[in-house]
DNA sequence: TTGTGAATGTGAGAACTTTAACAGGTTGGA
DNA sequence: TCCAACCTGTTAAAGTTCTCACATTCACAA
């Protein structure tokens, strides 16, 4: 069984390595990587290790190779569609972003603001809400986002599932139930705040 | 010792018991926090007992005095002073959304850009980026909330450090010097993705 | 006042995650 | 070719977090 802890240090593995093959890089030590991830070298050994033996023993491993090793694993050398729903300021800042990431495919962005239905944000169209459950029959999606106020999520939610999409990230903590089968994910800027309020006071003692 | 992902739930404890709250729920027993917080009954009691005994055996918790407790043990039954560095997309919406929690007061919101200097959001006025270490000297603040791309981030947690600043959440990941005593969160919606298309697939085998 | 039902608080242990240590293998120099 | 330095992959131990089960305590009703 590997650690769900595991999976989330390889994004970010990811995202150093990507970061020191950019700069010309083209081996990397354990330790190296775990002081630019804020992890510790045997950490990094035993995360890879659950997933085979990617490095050279007495040199480190190969940067680029470790980056497609991990975009495999992780499941994101092809591109993922998502789904949108909710584009206020949140969800506009989420779009764009999105739309920076390659191996993320915005097949579209809802709202139940008739005023805001044809606009584009970047390359994306904002439809209406209402069309959500056709929508994803004709395009199939992997995921969806959600950036509504809590009260509408338990619905959506639904619309998502009966439309194939097996996981949902969403922004407002909302009591749900959930289909057995589904995975949810809560992101809670003011909960992470909070959080780190608590562990920086916690320190100063 | 007390578990960070007590804390962590503790965040989520409060939402789901404000709402109750709303709700004119007067007493909570711990198997319905826990349902609604996608938790174990057993965790709950945990978690509270760490902090000393909030219930009455045979009935459950008093919401009101729960929420007051909790508030207190994550310090924010009084105002939390922040700053925000940046105020692209994402650092515009997490502006809005911010000054929608009472507990927290954004002191400044700060760019680069000179053309967006004076401008508000909110109530929130936007001042230069360059001005920030002046400003913390007159307007301490607990907090640093930064939505700038990775590149400029070292300098920005230099400034904030000496500007007495204990807790910094960035929404960039980014390889980073952090002076002993400050603590720093990454905010990483790609990664949280990343993470939730690998659970939805493995949960689907 | 006493008994009953119900849910808390807690301690032991199961499960999971991280650290530490080292065996095994690779490189590069003499 | 051999040796020394070095770093990976792995195993065992340490540390942390969660679950389970139950004794304890409280509220209420008879």
């Amino acid at each position: 069984m590997i650690p769900e802890a595991t999976i989330r240090r390889l994004s970010v593995y990811l995202r150093c390595l990507r970061r020191g093959l950019r700069r010309g890089e083209n081996m990397v030590r354990s330790g190296q990587l775990a002081r630019r991830c804020g992890t510790s070298a045997s950490l990094v050994r035993k995360d890879l290790s659950y997933f085979g033996g990617f490095g050279i023993k007495g040199k480190g491993y190969k940067v680029a190779s470790l980056i497609d090793s991990i975009e495999r694993i992780l499941g994101i050398n092809k591109p993922i569609g998502l789904v949108l729903i909710g584009v206020g300021n949140l969800g506009s800042a989420i779009l764009r972003y999105l739309q920076s990431v390659p191996y993320f495919t915005i097949l579209g962005a809802f709202d139940q603001d008739k005023k805001k239905w044809g606009k584009k944000i970047g390359r994306v169209e904002i439809l209406p809400s209402p069309s959500l459950g056709d929508f994803l029959k004709r395009h199939p999606a992997e995921l969806g986002v959600i950036a509504i106020p809590p009260d509408g999520v338990q619905e959506v939610v639904n619309t998502l599932w009966r439309g194939g999409v097996k996981g949902v990230l969403s922004f407002a903590l909302s009591e749900l139930e959930v289909p057995e089968g589904m995975v949810l994910q809560f992101v809670d800027i003011a909960a992470e705040l909070e959080f780190l309020y608590y562990k920086a006071n916690k320190s100063k003692k």
